[in-house]
RNA sequence: GCCGGAAUGGUGGAAUUGGUAGACGCAGCGGACUCAAAAUCCGCCGGGUUCACGCCCUUGAGGGUUCAAGUCCCUCUUCCGGUACCA
């Protein structure tokens, strides 16, 4: 059957498509004598269909899945849903079906859209989270932190969603306001559970540095930056005529002797008794209550202006005894540090505002080198490093050396000791919401919050519920589900109905791919050891903090609890973030309507054309516009491989890419050959080492744009026309990974054997890179003057006499003196004159 | 404010270790084929100057290092991302 002169994609596509599907082309097992390479890709929440977004993620994820593979690599390539969240429920409620019916006929839909896009998947280790035999693991993970005191109650001051009804965890709120929904956050006293992962701080923290080189160093920073650790101290400033002490934390105990004034947020644990019976007590209390149920918002915002109040109550300084005032602040989080801090106006500038605003003395103990302040005279507070002053023994100490000193003293007296914050909180994942996975416990009236037993898990988020018209889970309103029997007494008791974070099940789906279908564990041992960790990560930079923060705290937790391998601390080794799919310059977008959907596209170009685009507009980390003439130039392009294999029909023959050829070749069979190897070289590098697709596509346009330029002259000879095929198979052969459809087609057009599937990646030959002649550039003084053929491995004084040589290069030289001549080999002559 | 990143033709972007700036596309222009158009194929395509060979300028701005700078250093501008009363 001959090639028709026009690609006509959709049968093609569809053709090798079932193929795969009927092969399980992509289908591994864990085999201990090959190396094996795990990528993977974020997986998608089901949301209905696939976007431009989705196809770009995962076009690149299945370049280095392909690319890998054919260079021998056994790779793990695993799919699945993100399958619980709010949008379920939300959608469920607005075209009154069930969430599960949604979400599962969503995941029907876009499995089969991925399946349209030819992505190369182990479609056998597919996982939806949203199924008992998924999320029943999370519960036993839960039980397990429950018994190492790595999940925990408490009651706190809660972000809270008013649109989605359901708490946020910090990660998830954004200028103060909603991560979905972009409603503004309110504060609620809510009992809830919590992630330790401020018990991983530290760790998380260090751990970065093996990323290094592995992950953009953006994200790093970001994370860095997230956790944000700051050392310090804590102080005791003993209360006046009590026997309790107020505890500040200070990165500044060098300023120790400058407090002035200490401030206390208006939500501190201690404000409670200090006011009590005060003459103005009623003022105080209005003013809590002012600044407590101001928006979140507002109250964090660098211009609010600074208020406070004086509580009446005095502390002592911990060192001279002095008596220090101390004041409610609007602009004290109760939430950092302890909710308290020492104020010293000379040297912070909050406290220098607030100072001047209110009267307070101000007191400066630390000068500029070489210099003095004078508080009447300062207009800011001068909050850099100096020289301590009126700090009794430390005076005349650099800051580094009297924090430490000062700190000594502290810990020496016991009224202080070094200690490290951090700007990390412990992880919030309860949701008052009704499609995640349940909490496994339960309250009883004799016995409190009980673990529910591992072996009664797990506990099944039933499905026989109505949603709630005003979005609040119906689980409490559910009898036979909150009714239970507890697992300590026998007596009866309430369930848990607040769900888990969906970010919980996020966290570990990277190990659950290794072993998917295992039944009676989380996971298989030999498998997570022959898998992990994974490879490469492929996703937006959006999960930056949330998603990538909690999935190595998830490694790190379930790698002390047992069920990950000792040593495997990072589950990924390697992260590409992905830049945008933009049209117009602006994310693609239902509510604007500037959307490109993936399946017209597929429609009207087939799924190689597609996928080649999004790998060629830009390299993956930077946004790229979606254009009309750029897909056509994609589809041109692959019209033209096409085309051209059509029309060489009769000349080639299936030899292997890079194949020998005999000595006394002609010149345009060596050139030819050296345009193959070079690309074969170039798109191996590309792909492997820089993740540069657009610059390896680039090289496969040049060598076929090659093939196009010797075609006429090579189809004569039995050498060219092995040439010529040679590099046609080296064509299909790295556009593969792009356009498989349309590669393994023409590939078995041409007649090999074997599918491309399962061919080898080409070597390229040394040999065939080298030349006899190498242009070499000629400078004057730094200047392009002129280009000189010579000899390959031509001596420096060869190159030199050479350009000199040059006409030219004398015309610059004429009259002047050669100071000295650079040589690069082979490359370039550089004439210094005067 | 602090921490990152970026700025290259009309346009998306190349230039990997300091060594020919503008690869490969897109758009545009000219030509072939065609009754014509589409598609395809071939050629041109940073700016100035020149009949031309050339010469000069050019990687956000200004300085510097170097035989040589898009690339390294300093200062600045603009844009993007993160973070922010974090004590």
């Amino acid at each position: 059957m001959a090639l028709q002169y026009r690609y006509a994609p959709h049968g093609i596509e569809e053709k090798w498509q079932k193929q795969w599907e009927s092969k399980q082309a992509f289908h591994c097992t864990e085999d201990a004598s090959r190396p094996k390479y795990y990528l993977m890709e974020m997986f998608p929440y089901p949301s209905g269909r696939i976007h431009m977004g989705h196809v770009r993620n995962y076009s690149i994820g299945d370049v280095m899945a392909r690319f890998r593979r054919m260079q021998g690599y056994n790779v793990l390539h695993p799919i699945g849903w993100d399958a619980f969240g709010l949008p379920a429920e939300n959608a469920a409620i607005k075209n009154n079906t069930h969430p599960a019916k949604w979400t599962y006929a969503n995941i029907d839909y876009m499995r089969s859209q991925l399946k349209r896009m030819g992505y190369s998947y182990d479609w056998q280790r597919e996982v939806a989270t949203c199924r008992p035999e998924y999320y029943r693991w999370e519960q036993e993970f839960f039980l397990k932190c429950l018994k190492k005191n790595l999940v925990y109650r408490k009651k706190a001051s809660q972000n809270w969603c008013p649109c989605c009804h359901t708490v946020l965890a910090n990660e998830q709120v954004i200028d103060g306001k909603c991560w979905r929904c972009d409603s503004v956050v309110e504060q609620k006293d809510l009992t809830q559970w919590f992630f330790r992962i401020t018990a991983y701080a530290d760790e998380l923290l260090a751990d970065l540095a093996k990323l290094e080189g592995g992950w953009p160093s953006r994200v790093l920073t970001m994370q860095n930056n997230w956790i944000g650790r700051s050392t310090g101290a804590e102080i005791s400033f003993p209360l006046e005529g009590r026997y309790e002490s107020v505890k500040v934390f200070t990165t500044r105990a060098d300023t120790l002797y400058g407090v002035t004034f200490l401030t206390l947020a208006p939500e501190h644990p201690l404000v409670e008794s200090l006011i009590k019976g005060r003459e103005n007590e009623a003022a105080i209390r209005e003013f809590i209550e002012r600044t407590r149920n101001m928006d979140r918002l507002d109250r964090q915002s660098e211009t609010l202006e600074k208020e406070g109040v004086f509580t009446g109550a005095y502390c002592l300084h911990p060192i001279t005894g002095e008596r220090v005032p101390i004041w409610l602040g609007n602009f004290v989080l109760a939430e950092y540090g302890t909710g308290a801090v020492m104020a010293v106006p000379a040297h912070d500038q909050r406290d220098f505002e607030f100072a001047r605003k209110f009267g307070i003395p101000i007191k400066v103990v630390i000068n500029p080198e070489g210099a003095s302040l004078d508080p009447a005279a300062m207009d800011a507070a001068f909050t850099e490093s100096g020289v301590l002053v009126d700090s009794r023994e430390f005076s005349g100490m650099p800051s580094p050396a009297g924090r430490e000193a000062i700190i000594r003293k502290l810990e020496a007296e016991g009224k202080g000791k070094a200690t490290v914050n951090y700007r990390l909180r412990d992880w919030n994942i309860s949701r008052q919401r009704y499609w995640g996975a349940p909490i496994p416990v339960v309250y009883c009236e004799k016995c409190g919050m009980q673990p529910v037993k591992e072996e009664d898990l797990p506990v099944l988020l039933p499905l026989d519920v109505k949603t709630c018209e005003d979005g609040r889970s119906p689980l409490p309103d559910t009898p036979s589900f909150v009714q239970a029997v507890c697992p300590c007494c026998g007596g009866p008791a309430r369930r848990e109905t607040d769900t888990m974070d969906t970010f919980v099940e996020s966290s570990w789906y990277f190990a659950r791919y290794t072993s998917a279908r295992k039944e009676d564990a989380p996971f298989d041992e030999d498998a997570l050891r022959y898998w992990l960790p994974v490879d490469q990560y492929v996703g937006g930079v959006e999960h930056a903090i949330l998603h990538l923060l909690y999935a190595r705290f998830f490694t790190k937790m379930l790698r002390d609890c047992g069920y990950l391998p000792k040593g495997l601390d990072e589950p990924f080794k390697r992260l590409l973030t992905q830049g945008m799919v933009l049209l117009g310059g602006s994310k693609m977008s239902k509510s604007k309507g500037n959307i490109v959907d993936p399946d017209a596209m597929v429609e009207k170009y087939g799924a190689d054309t597609v996928r080649l685009f999004c790998l060629f507009a830009a390299p993956p980390e930077r946004d790229f516009d979606w254009t009309d003439s750029g897909i056509e130039g994609a589809y041109r392009f692959v019209n033209r491989v096409w085309h051209m294999f059509s029309e060489m029909q009769d000349v080639l023959s299936p030899v292997s890419a890079c194949s020998d050829m005999s000595a006394s070749s002609s010149a345009s069979v060596r050139a030819l050959r050296l345009a193959e190897h070079a690309a074969v070289k170039k798109v191996g590098e590309d792909i492997a080492d820089r993740n540069q697709f657009n610059t390896a596509i680039a090289a496969i346009m040049e060598l076929l744009n090659a093939i196009s330029l010797y075609r006429a002259e090579l189809s004569g000879s039995e050498d060219g026309r092995r040439a010529l095929s040679s590099a046609m198979s080296s064509v299909l052969t790295l556009l593969y990974p792009f356009t498989p459809h349309m590669c393994e087609e023409i590939w078995q057009e041409l007649g090999h054997e074997k599918e491309l599937d399962t061919e080898v990646w080409p070597q390229w030959k040394p040999e065939a890179l080298s030349t006899d002649t190498v242009t070499v550039v000629v400078q004057v003084n730094g200047k392009l003057r002129g280009r000189i053929d010579a000899p390959a491995g031509s001596d420096k004084e060869a190159l030199v006499k050479a350009a000199l040589a040059d006409s030219a290069v004398a015309r610059h030289l004429d009259g002047k003196t050669i100071v000295k001549t650079v040589v690069v080999p082979e490359k370039l002559v550089n004439i210094v004159v005067r």
